[in-house]
DNA sequence: TGGTATTTGCAATGGACTTGCAATAAGAAG
DNA sequence: CTTCTTATTGCAAGTCCATTGCAAATACCA
């Protein structure tokens, strides 16, 4: 069914943690999924797929696979709630959300490098990390 | 006091609004302030200051800059608050905070127009903005 | 110096997310 | 398979940022 499983529930293990029902719906859903999805559509998604799970144990779920590096948490600007997806060997990458519809897609690219380092010499930081998200109308949208 | 105070009351007058003690009073703070300050960041200040304003009337006041494009509003990743500055002149540039101290400091660059045109290219979105941000250490943080 | 529409303060409300705690269930050991 | 320990879950309540309704205050034009 999952791939992933047996791998996972090491990683879980050697926490402390483990396997549970509702981690591997989550799981399984953040699988299916090709876009990003906030802790409410998780919530509604396995309710419709007759999943009983509280949306407090969504959070928590997320919060854990956070942790253990699986899933990655996105703050897309002005939307007021945070997006998952899971990271499962996929590369830093960036996004485009379209304003009118709310369709969010991948931009495989990150042309952030070199302004990097720039930036280090500029500023006097040490640059851990970026964000990076681009906003327009998506083709059915125009 | 305010160069900018009889444009902008030119501005509220025209979208039949008026300047009042409160808005002149926010507008000042951002005048004075050199980091993106939050609403109640405005209102603790404000307050220092002796000037009585309600954190609603905040909120309220920051909305109607925004709309009238005094004020720009920026969501910085995992703050979840939003952060207002002055427009006033400055062109479009970006941000770097610090993880430890929250210190944030304009870059004032922008390395996203070639970037912007391979996108549409590729997604055939029409993109209209984007955000881009960077966390560190600062120097005295490092 | 009014008259009226806008703005303000206060209180209540909304939405995303977190926390406390008792009940449940994972999974290791026997 | 049964038992035992401990992590996890669900429910309720709480937190934090921000918005909304409404009556009182005030900007500003005539
Ligand atoms: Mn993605
Ligand atoms: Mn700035
Ligand atoms: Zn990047
Ligand atoms: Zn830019």
């Amino acid at each position: 069914m999952l791939k992933l499983e047996p791998n996972i529930k090491k990683n879980l293990r050697a926490t402390g943690r483990r396997m549970t029902r509702t981690r591997q719906a989550v799981l399984s859903l953040l699988q299916k999924t090709r876009q990003p999805v906030s802790a409410t559509e998780i919530f509604e998604r396995l309710h419709q797929e007759k999943v009983a799970i509280d949306l407090v144990t969504v959070y928590r779920t997320v919060h854990v696979l956070k942790e253990l590096g699986l899933v990655l948490q996105l703050d897309l600007h002005q939307e007021g709630l945070s997006r998952y997806e899971l990271k499962e060997g996929r590369k830093h990458h960036h996004h485009i959300r379209c304003q009118i519809c709310g369709q969010i897609e991948d931009l495989l690219l990150c042309p952030l490098k070199k302004v990097t380092k720039l930036i280090e010499q500029q500023t006097q930081f040490i640059v851990d990390d970026h964000t990076l998200e681009f906003t327009g109308l998506c083709p059915q949208c125009q």
